[in-house]
DNA sequence: TGTTTAGAGTTAACACCGTTAACAGTTAAC
DNA sequence: GTTAACTGTTAACGGTGTTAACTCTAAACA
């Protein structure tokens, strides 16, 4: 069955659509990418946009997937590009990729990573395409961290240390972690959490206060959680202390 | 010059405005606070409004700054409420106090700490009230912080380990900080890093993914990064390894 | 005390938004 | 060649922030 002239067509206005508004939530934020601006953008009326999308929250989760995608595929694409045999070099690799992403499209990584909803109750379905990218995404970090790990197993706290109640639950993560132990696992999260953190608060400006250029409180941070996962220092001009 | 009649029934109103925005803020999230809604449940017409406020964003900006003046308000209160003098159980109390006002209160926390502005145009005049609160906000930390410095000062990264760069923008903080040494202020920035970083992932369900109760995991992050500022565990029923 | 002025509220209107219903034209399918 | 599905249209509903012009009341001043 190819695809008839329509299909290639609708694939073309469906993409078309998308393009538009990407452009008008780089240019105008989160709130400027709208159904009738996006019709406006392209000679269009509004509700035949309703032919692509069946509601405007719909053609949001579609551009945050697509975003997801588009991020992980060039994590993916550094790694690829300079295939360090060094794990830590390529994670680290990642850790900057990412927030040199992060900065050079704030508006698009506010959409992704900045306040979700609280979702009080809790059986949200999560199977929505975007939420199926952002596993695609994570996983991305989970497979180098256990390649990290497998490689040279780190330190990491031991169950006594942790205690049950966070042990159950990071025991219960282990088949997304290569089986890693729940120390392991706890030094992993602790990895993405702080890596996280810093990215959110210096692209949302609320490191402003403190740090007028940020590079270098997260180049400091980076070697210190790189360090928790056994790594010596991966930034090619700094000494080792 | 005493308030006259009508100055107080514009202050009775200024706050009945205020608080059913704040209701439609937990109600609603912070798409259901706008200013016709908030007149429709006040029994007024919309224009009625623009005669306490100049805007929908002054509305919401006014919301911000008394919503960090009573966070500020709850968090001074907890730590007179017991004021044990140890000041390793104060900051810890702090820390959880801060969690426990951000998950009682979601939409509240939200509004003040989820996706700032990114502002590109570094000059945006920084003397809104929303900002001084937040100041006032965060000098809570700073001084306690300082204070546990003050009273047992711990060990710190040396500049030559933190680069010029960091160290030359970490001292340009010392008036803020009690005249902290760079190295200090480089770990009360991490303290206060990693606190909201956590706090902010597990109220917006950023971190839901691999934990169904963050409790644990706060707890045991708040444990490391105490430690980093020379404090013993402060958490009661739990022994120190 | 009477006049003036400032304030608080109104109605009407403009431009935007998401969304639906009913309808026309084109293209694929049987 | 007819039928059905698809893509687009116009018209309309209710929602939003905001402004202009107007009333009425309460404070201020002579």
């Amino acid at each position: 069955m190819e695809p008839s002239r329509r299909d290639r067509q609708r694939a073309e206005t469906l993409a078309e659509i998308k393009a538009v508004a990407r452009r008008l939530l780089v240019s105008g934020g989160v709130g400027a990418v709208g159904l009738r601006a996006v019709a406006r953008e392209l000679g269009l009326t509004p509700p035949a946009l309703y032919r692509y999308f069946p509601s405007h929250e719909a053609l949001v989760t579609a551009l945050i997937a697509d975003l997801y995608d588009e991020l992980t595929a060039a994590l993916m694409a550094l790694q690829d590009h300079d295939a360090d045999p060094d794990l830590g070099a390529r994670l680290y690799l990642l850790a900057n990729g990412l927030r040199d992403w992060a900065l050079a499209h704030p508006a698009e990584f506010g959409l992704l990573f900045g306040t979700a909803i609280p979702d009080p109750d809790a059986e949200g379905h999560e199977d929505t395409p975007g939420h199926q990218a952002a596993m695609r995404f994570a996983a991305v970090f989970k497979a180098l961290v256990a390649q990290v790990w497998h490689a040279k197993p780190f330190p990491h706290p031991s169950d006594e240390d942790l205690g049950p109640v966070l042990v159950a639950q990071l025991a219960r993560k282990a088949p997304y972690f290569d089986g890693m132990p729940p120390g392991a696992i706890y030094l992993a999260l602790n990895y993405w959490t702080r890596l996280y953190g810093l990215i959110c608060m210096e692209v949302f400006g609320q490191l402003h206060w403190a740090l007028e250029d940020a590079g270098a409180y997260f180049e400091a941070q980076l070697f210190e959680i790189g360090e928790a996962l056994g790594l010596d220092c991966p930034a090619p001009g700094q000494t080792c202390s």
